[in-house]
DNA sequence: TCCCAGGCCATGT
DNA sequence: ACATGGCATGGG
């Protein structure tokens, strides 16, 4: 039995392609050949798929969520509620009008509002490796980990692994979970200590959701976990905690500071302190509340219009 | 072949 | 405080 929900959206919504269990998208609308993005969310198996440019229809394999709760989860999941026009501010407009104009494209990008804890282990995988080897550990700590679920749509059966609970993952062997973790055991310790702490309750991933929370506090209270430095700290943040004013500094967001903002601290290279340097000078152009929002659209934007980089 | 990829950390100066 | 190398594999 199927679950079954139409949802308009009060703005122009572009879904891309999904990164690690969710995180983004790449849906191309045309033709009537729709794709769909399936993936379960909170413990629901779902699909969504877009049906026009503010549209969305969302099918769910669970007769248990209200038809209410599932339009107000998407758009809060679809980050619906942030104003666009809000993410880069007339003076940066007005500054850097050439840059404006190329990442206007990439306005309808929408950053999902994920469960901490995925998003947690999802980011811990993410160091020094390219973006498909990243999706790779995270697709096999699913299919080893997870729960196998179907969900039939248009006819046809969809396989989805679950995300594997803090409990699975805090009972894994570091040793066997490395054949997921691109066979690096240090990072397989790291996710297995990390589960056993959200599983024990030393880590509560719910308190760090309180908006009031200081940025630098936030992002030093989940660096105290082996694994986490600031940047998948900020990561966290800015993915699975709503933090929209966190701003993530990998190598692509060091180029694209020393190219498109003239940064001369991008140059060096990316220590503790330059980090936090970085941070404070990119919050002078871009609006610090929602610095990590526009600073994700600038990344995507450096990544396809001059790395000219295929994976999403 | 070499360098880099959505880094982090221990070690040496 | 900063520099360096190890971790590990795949793609350009």
């Amino acid at each position: 039995m199927l679950y079954h929900e139409v949802i308009k959206l009060n703005k122009t919504i572009n879904v891309k392609q999904s990164l690690f269990s969710g995180q983004s998208f790449l849906w191309e609308i045309g033709n009537g050949n729709y794709e769909y993005y399936s993936s379960i969310i909170d413990n629901v198996p779902i699909i969504i798929r877009q049906i026009s440019e503010n549209t969305l229809e969302v099918v769910s394999g669970s007769k248990s969520i209200e038809s209410l709760l599932i339009n107000d989860f998407i758009i809060s999941y679809f980050s619906n509620d942030i104003e666009t026009n809000l993410i880069f501010q007339e003076s940066f407009k007005r500054r850097y009008p050439d840059l404006y104009r190329i990442i206007m494209g990439y306005f309808s990008l929408r950053i999902l509002r994920q469960n901490p804890y995925e998003t947690m282990i999802s980011f811990m995988c993410a160091q020094g490796i390219g973006m498909h080897l990243i999706r790779k550990q995270i697709s096999m700590l699913k299919n080893n980990y997870g729960e196998k679920t179907s969900i039939t749509f248009s006819g046809k059966e969809v396989i989805l692994y679950s995300f594997p609970t803090p409990e699975r993952l805090a009972a894994a062997d570091p040793l066997v979970l490395s054949t997921c973790t691109n066979n690096n055991k240090t990072r397989a310790t790291n996710i297995v200590r990390a589960a056993q702490g959200v599983a024990d309750g030393r880590i509560n991933l719910q308190t760090l959701c309180d908006p009031t929370i200081p940025l630098a506090d936030l992002r030093n209270t989940l660096c105290l976990n082996p694994g986490i430095g600031f940047k998948i700290a900020d990561c966290i943040a800015l993915f699975g905690l709503g933090r929209f004013d966190a701003f993530p500094i990998d190598t692509h967001v060091r180029q694209y500071l020393g190219s498109w903002f003239n940064s001369k601290t991008a140059l060096s290279s990316l220590t503790p302190a330059n980090y936090l340097m970085l941070d404070a000078e990119a919050r002078t152009f871009l609006n610090p509340e929602l610095a990590g929002y526009g600073g994700h659209i600038l990344f995507h934007c450096w990544r396809k219009e001059v790395k000219k980089l295929q994976s999403f």
